[in-house]
DNA sequence: CTGTTAGCGCGTTCAA
DNA sequence: TTGAACGCGCTAACAG
């Protein structure tokens, strides 16, 4: 590998030159720039990350920590995100957090030992105040799909309770009384906020919550096919069922029809999220949209712009969710 | 940020000792090495890895190149690569090639100026002279999913034509005999060795193999669909459909019943992969399964211990495909 | 076993 | 507009 020493003595300059028609802050004169170019053309000279992160102090690089690398709805995240990313010649660390605390902490500062320029943290088990302290430490991070009052210039998040309203809603329009709901683990920001809104709509409806109608999963097809067993069994008039994602939803329509119904015709199935498998169920799964691509991409925007000082569009923090309508569901 | 220098000054030895009891390839006396620590402890030092990596020639860090990021295959993929690095230290830069020739090789050269020690390729588009040309400039690669004859030793690949083997003979097995296959891209690969494996097959049940009976897909859910579309419509008299991939296999199944059919006892259904929302489906998608995750690791354990000189377990570079039997397909 | 001394390749003052 | 010189934080000979 060539190096700039190299292309300095080549194109009859000095170091610094180099240096700078590569940064392009401080001028040069075309001629020598051309020179210099010429050069580096000759010797297939390539700049040396590792060297330039160094001397400047910045890597150019971006960690991100999610909860698990598959699943659909990360792997759509992680596209978009280094697509960003990599248009702006920046590249991406990943690291899965595995919703442990022990592990999330243990990624994060191993993306920080990497010296990274940046995170983007998916991370559902540590604490707001290990955050804050993140923050205070002057660490530089993006949070998704969590809200942290002091650091709410840098979370981008979804409507999960509204999300949750609109799924319920939609099911009571349909006529449905007896609703059941499978929520993700409750502990969770958005397994709360998506039931809380579940219970707004049914009171708006003049329903009264039930707890005999609520089994509390844990986001996987397994317990939404174990949720969907149990309410089935000890509440036989349930017509629907509220899933708060689409895998429980998945889990849930098999479960079903092993008690013997027939769907959508004896059971209304609405899940969430949206996942890019959302329509290979049978019935088609109606659900709730998470625009996960786009928010992705605004927390590389959002990225580019703070501590790349690059200029981009319109900064959006809060995402809104949109029912998608698709076969899942009858009226009662 | 402390510094080693800091380090070695608070603990009253020199640079190089600290150097020492960091990388623990030099015997150093147990009395200052844990004076050594008690002093990394007290600044709470953390060695910067970039001047580690310019030091050494070294970044710790594997590139990985995957055609796409979301998509439950290639999630499932990185999940298993990056766990194994995670343990030993080394992190994994992420960089999707999109099937596409030009971008293949960006993502190729992007990582490479990123100085990573090894890189992890499933490229798709690049021929196979660029990539013994990579290896003749001493790129150190694996690559998953492909074989090239002169980089036999870096190959990590499954038995592909053995799969559609498998798949075909499953259908025979229960008394089918027009069988649709629909195929991957023919110039991917792995796309022709399961399509020759179908043949083998078909040929072995005494079947002649038809042009009638084949549609050409790209891997995608749209073209599954559309496939299952064309072959029933001029083929009406097809049992059986068997699929090159199981996103294709979830397509094919709405346009079946789309068509009229009723899934299994009108028409068989079989996928390849065994991708995780391959059981999403109803009727569960019976499939050939497509050791992934294994796959992945052991391109981790390889350049583990060709380029870190780990030792690791038996290396093994071909896996075979198992059938995983659910509930598509019926007797005709 | 330990300390000294060069670099690794580049960015960035400061003068000129 | 350009060049010389220093330093980023660490590893790796080489002596001792």
């Amino acid at each position: 590998m060539a190096t700039i020493y190299e292309v300095s003595k080549l194109a009859g300059v000095s170091l610094a030159t180099v240096s700078r028609v590569l940064n392009k802050n401080t001028p040069v004169k075309e001629e020598t720039r051309l020179k210099v170019l010429a050069a580096m053309e000759q010797l297939g000279y390539q700049p040396n990350s590792v060297a330039q992160s160094l001397a400047s102090n910045r890597s150019n690089s971006i960690g991100i920590v999610v909860p698990e690398l598959n699943g659909p709805f990360f792997g759509t995240l992680l596209s978009d995100i280094e697509n960003q990313f990599r248009q702006a010649g920046k590249h991406v660390i990943i690291a899965a957090g595995h919703s442990d605390e022990k592990l999330e902490q243990e990624s994060i500062s191993f993306l920080q030992s990497r010296n990274c320029d940046a995170l983007i943290l998916h991370v559902e088990a540590v604490s707001d105040d290990y955050l804050v302290e993140l923050m205070q430490k002057k660490v530089r991070f993006v949070l998704i799909n969590r809200f942290v009052a002091p650091l709410y210039d840098r979370c981008i998040t979804l409507n999960n309770q509204h999300g949750g309203y609109l799924a319920t809603r939609h099911i009571l329009e349909h006529g449905h009384t007896h609703i059941g709901y499978i929520s993700g683990p409750m502990w969770k920001h958005d397994a709360d906020q998506r039931y809380k809104g579940h219970v707004r709509a049914l009171t708006e409806f003049g329903i009264e919550p039930s707890e005999q109608l609520v089994y509390e999963g844990d986001y996987h097809e397994s317990s939404g096919a174990a949720g969907a067993q149990v309410l089935l069994q000890s509440n036989p008039s349930i017509t629907a069922l509220v899933c708060a994602n689409d895998e429980m939803a998945a889990g849930a329509m098999t479960a079903a029809r092993e008690a013997g119904r027939t769907l959508p015709d004896d059971l209304s199935i609405m899940g969430f999220d949206n996942v890019n498998f959302s329509h290979y169920t049978f019935p088609k799964l109606t659900t709730i949209d998470y625009p996960v691509g786009g928010m992705g991409e605004m927390a590389a925007q959002l990225i580019l712009k703070c501590v790349y000082q690059q200029s981009v569009d319109t900064i959006q923090t809060v995402f809104e969710p949109r029912l998608v309508e698709r076969d899942s569901i009858k009226n009662v």
